[in-house]
RNA sequence: GACCCCGUAGCUCAGCCGGAUAGAGCGUCGGAUUCCUAAUCCGAAGGCCGCGCGUUCGAAUCGCGCCGGGGUCACCA
């Protein structure tokens, strides 16, 4: 819609125009304050321009109304063309909200170590990632998503040295000599016995087999945290092995050398990361010759880049924010664009169960994990919570609130008021295809507004999208549905004249509320 | 010290590519049910938009400087 009345002034006026929406919706649906920048340029009154503005609109079959109120121009749309675009929407649910882009983006998230599960801060960025590409995919973006598995390293080593250490001392009373750093948690304990059956008992004798135990050990937790993500609704296109990117490190550090990208100093290897911006040089080979982490990624984004999407997205904790300029760096040395290279840093996230700062397990290693949240208020309401603000802010919340059955908790309110639609359904004994081309021509100035309303659905998503503000959909949909929570308390829809009608209003909204919901990864419930 | 995020109603937060009277939910107080789900709705109270300066017709929004809170500053991943 956005875009038709975009064009529509764009055709009136030779200035770049900004649509926003009226103060209030009394005004109209749509509102420019163009008259404002042409005062300037044409050095006339804004109130007069407005007005001439105004003028020149009104003959367009698309709108109802222009005005020209204190210098801005307000328009509205017509209702033929309200109805005639629901009309469609209503038979073709899976068109509607569907867009024209697409560019390809690599969408790479969670990435979390493989060395336990996943805990409440990964679901953050997890959901948001999985949100992201269903946006995306339903604008039109080829959106692919894809785990880095950090499998290569010294948290991997740890990781077995804890599952040796803990099945000696607990499975097989042998002496475990603990060191300061190593995993600790339920499911090391866990692992650990069934590391002693899968294995066999004479691999924990000898510290020479912990790298063996450590390879297992991370493909059960890779396994674990896929659990985690798909009892989330979660699902990844490509799985991506650090340990194996190191094969290519030699032909890639040979690609940095031959542009002067690193150089030698103290017996180690840095990436002139300066050159691009960065505060300082950074490691890449040390002094005995192994590569660091970064040397990981560095290979990690060249293969990237080898791939040739148009765009790639990380998600990324907020605590690596330190790491967006070196890995950019590398980038530009590679001769590619590191525009093309988005961060979404993702921030910490605060619990609180009845006002209480939540109770972290040592059972779970002292991590609030995922699991056990999703176990408490369930897939949905998680996702949810999540979707209400920034990704880079940083979320607090109370699991409590998210358990009450009332509008305190939002994903109930709005799942009540989609309900509440096919409740009438029913109760009128009608189904919904059979009121899609009933005239709503009776319907008062409140029934459009909300039509209107529903309508936006398309605009909301992909402003969400562009901006990258996710918190804008949940935002819509709470409106949306207060919106016909309180249609439905001043209607009566069954047995009046204007039920196929009103029938058909709701109809929309439990649309857009519908597949709102799904690019939230949330079924929208049909009876409550 | 540097960098990132945040500071808006009692609480949790929207709004921030400058625009019309600053919003929502919770909480508090008051009200609505002979009728399709009261899991809902309506109303009230509650604001130096952290502070100051600047930019301009116009600043919660942009710039600079403070103050306060959180995070990060690895040759760990």
């Amino acid at each position: 819609m956005r875009q038709r009345v975009y064009s529509i002034l764009q055709k009136h006026i030779e200035h770049p125009v900004v649509l926003e929406k009226p103060k209030e919706r009394s005004f109209g649906h749509y509102a420019t304050p163009i008259a404002f920048s042409l005062a300037k340029v044409l050095r006339r009154n804004p109130m007069q321009i407005a007005e001439e503005i105004a003028q020149k609109l009104r003959e367009e079959e698309m709108f109802e109304k222009a005005d020209a109120l204190k210098g801005y121009v307000n328009i509205k749309l017509s209702r033929n063309f309200l109805n005639d675009y629901a009309v469609w929407a209503l038979k073709n649910e899976d068109e509607f909200a569907k867009g024209d882009f697409s560019e390809s983006i690599l969408l790479e998230f969670v990435s979390a170590n493989p060395t336990g599960p996943l805990h409440i801060g990964h679901a953050r960025g997890a959901v948001w990632g999985d949100v992201l590409a269903r946006i995306g995919r339903r604008l039109g973006y080829r959106i692919e998503r894809e785990y880095y598995v950090n499998d290569a390293g010294n948290q991997i080593y740890l990781l077995g040295l804890s599952v040796y250490l803990a099945a000696r001392e607990s499975v097989l009373n042998l002496e475990a000599e603990w060191p300061e750093e190593y995993y600790r948690g339920e499911y090391i304990a866990d692992l650990a016995e069934k590391a002693v059956d899968a294995l066999g008992a004479e691999k924990f004798m000898d510290e020479a087999f912990i790298p063996e135990i450590s390879e297992w050990a991370k493909d059960r937790m890779l396994e674990l945290i896929n659990d985690n993500l798909h009892e989330v609704g979660i699902y990844f296109d490509h799985y991506v092995s650090e340990k194996a990117l190191y094969e290519k490190w030699d032909e890639v550090f040979t690609r940095l050398a031959d542009t002067g990208a690193v150089y030698e100093k103290e017996g180690k290897w840095w990436l002139r990361s300066t050159e691009h911006g960065d505060e300082k040089d950074r490691v890449v080979v040390r002094e005995d010759g192994r590569p660091t982490y970064l040397a990981g990624d560095i290979v990690y984004h060249y293969l990237k880049f080898e791939r040739g999407y148009d765009r790639y997205i990380n998600i990324w904790g907020a605590d690596h924010h330190g790491y967006i300029a070196r890995v950019k760096a590398a980038i530009a040395f590679f001769g590619h664009d590191p525009q093309k290279l988005e961060i979404i840093l993702s921030q910490m996230v605060s619990l609180l169960k009845g006002g209480e700062p939540y109770k972290m397990s040592k059972r779970a290693g002292n991590f609030i994990l995922m699991h056990d949240i999703v176990g408490e208020i369930g897939a949905d309401a998680l996702r949810f919570i999540f979707l209400t603000k920034k990704s880079d802010t940083h979320l607090e919340f109370d699991v409590e609130d998210l358990k009450r059955e009332d509008n305190s908790n939002p994903i109930y309110y709005i799942n009540y008021a989609h309900a509440r639609v096919f409740s009438l359904f029913e109760k009128a004994g009608k189904s919904q295809e059979s009121v899609f081309d009933a005239s709503m021509d009776a319907l008062g100035e409140e029934a459009y507004d909300m039509l209107f309303t529903a309508l936006l659905l398309p605009e909301v998503l992909e402003d969400a999208f562009e901006s990258r503000q996710l918190q804008k959909v949940t935002e819509y949909l709470k409106h949306l549905a207060g919106m016909y929570h309180k249609f439905y308390y001043d209607n009566r829809v069954i047995g009046t004249p204007d039920e196929e009608a009103l029938l058909k209003l709701s109809a929309m909204v439990a649309l857009s509320l519908r597949v709102g919901l799904k690019m939230l990864g949330i079924e929208a419930a049909k009876r409550m």
